[in-house]
DNA sequence: CTCTAATCGAGACGGTACGTCGCGTCTTACG
DNA sequence: CGTAAGACGCGACGTACCGTCTCGATTAGAG
């Protein structure tokens, strides 16, 4: 959509209205639940007319993958060695502290009743990643293993942010290594 | 609500009505997912008045948890030896024959769009025998092996069911317990 | 709408929403033109849900149009025997008088931005009438007479009740007669 | 608006939008109704931009009233020597002879729901004519002349143009001065 | 085998959010 | 530096579904 027009690029009302609808969304994701947020009060909140919502995005789902989707690259940019490094736990290490810096914007995420599209966004990028990269184990199906993995890392990283008082990183780090990655039996 | 008035379980229009919501919601599940199905259709498909349907449950999700409940429940009792068992794939076979002998049911309940809600009533049901039986491993806290478990083996379990041409029930088996059983370590 | 299913007619509810619709609409049109009302307004205004006017009326002309028929073919009623008698004089005095006694009513109805489509809606009655009777004069189209009689009656009905010190029923009684009925040379 | 800056009178690229969107707004209206037309078509329609419109008229109905005004004036020259001529019919001919030359304008004009605007227009023009005249017939209210007499000759000229095979010009000529003219009893 | 009361179907209702549309204003990029 | 493009705020629209409610019309099961 964005990619279209080109003027859509540059305008500085656009790109404006954009950011202030992601920004408003995550304020929004850190009081409550994804749905019990209205578009309208998104709108509300990033000062935009409600119409405007939909000049830049087909729907809540829609913008919501649009913030995630920008975060969730990088976050794969972090998971990637971790299938490379014969020090898995390290890697797993580095994942889990980029999570604890961006505490808040991940609980606005994971715990704000968008886990589930986050995990969709999270498959689809490792999906591609997976493609790319080719390495397989014979006794798992590699969509499986994109899959099964993702949910696992998204859904312990869930259970990480609702505690009251977290965990260390490090520690965490350790049960995405035992619980998720050794299991794939080094890739 | 069905066990305040001791009539509601006898008279046989309650009965009708009931059953006759499970089998349509169940029916409906095949078609598509449960948000695009609206109670009235529901209650329509069951030959049911619309109102009847709150007669009986508070809303959809209600309906599919009470659908569910006893399916789980089934689902956990062959799921439970998986711990106790020294043969911990003899265990996962088991619970994957359970499952591909049901195959129609459990496609509805996991693949029509209602897996979260399943997911929530197994992780229910499975913290409530973890609870009973107190087994532990150092390193992994209690709730967090109980979502971990419960979410990977749905998950496989939706991605079993999905297949257009599903694989055995004991290659399943050995994924769950080489993914999910043995990385937990013998409890 | 009202006629297909014979409950509407009987429940007390869509009966009493009905009405207040209709006495809502009117009581608004007295403040301000058609145009001007909003359909959430006149919902608001009859103390009716919003949904609920559309479970009564495709939109607000049709509930004006609902509004009106009534009155209008009361009207006609009053204008029908203008055309029969050989004093249509008096006939058009009758007419004037039945407005001038619901002045109230008809200034809403015609100077309130619906004069054109109470004009649609006498055109519609007149035209019904008219058929029934076939009394016709060589020089002048059945229908042209209709629409003519009908749109200029309508029309010095509305320059009566705009007027802020309206004449008497009876002067204006004479001037339909001698601009729009006389000239239909005795139908 | 057109008058406060004398160059917007000279501009070539001036004139040239504002003549574009006179035949543009003509253009539209035969093919569908006024109110079915938004600005955003006439400006597309005229190759000029959607803002250009508002620099030219304050909205639609105003650049259909600047459209119609000319028009509207010379129809009233034509329509004027009727109240003079001792032979109105002749004059009532001679105006359906001039709408009858631009069939295709007026059509537009009066069918495309914009009859109710042109009334307005036509009013005005024919009180300001009747104001300088001055000429009176005891019994009619001056206002109520020239309403009734613009209204009825816009609406037989609505009920003619609307004919899938229209009458000839002088048949009509002959129902406007039975119908609307003599009536007035020779002012 | 009746009578009485619970249950039923049907669906009207008040709400709330949706996504669409057109308006008229105002900003922006571009020629 | 003026103009065309079009983003924007606004606000009404009509739709959909929710869960509550009011109706009579059955019909089950107790007496």
């Amino acid at each position: 959509m964005a990619s279209i027009n080109p003027r859509r690029t540059t305008d500085a009302r656009f790109v404006r209205s954009r950011e202030a609808l992601r920004t408003a969304l995550l304020r929004l994701l850190e009081s409550r639940p994804l749905d019990q947020i209205t578009i309208r009060e998104i709108a509300a909140s990033a000062g935009v007319g409600y119409a405007t919502f939909f000049r830049h995005h087909a729907g809540k789902d829609a913008l919501l993958e649009d913030v995630a989707a920008e975060q969730i690259e990088t976050l794969v940019a972090r998971t990637l060695p971790i299938f490379d490094a014969a020090e898995t736990r390290t890697s797993c290490v580095a994942l889990c502290s980029y999570v604890a810096s961006n505490r808040t914007l991940w609980s606005a995420l994971l715990t704000g009743g968008a886990a589930a599209a986050m995990r969709e966004a999270f498959i689809r990028v490792s999906r591609r990643v997976a493609d790319d990269r080719r390495d397989t184990v014979a006794w798992l199906p590699v969509d499986l293993g994109v899959i099964h993995s993702s949910s696992a890392i998204i859904e312990i990283l869930v259970w990480w942010l609702r505690q009251s008082e977290p965990r260390a990183a490090d520690e965490v780090a350790m049960l995405i290594d035992r619980l998720v990655i050794s299991p794939l039996g080094g890739l």
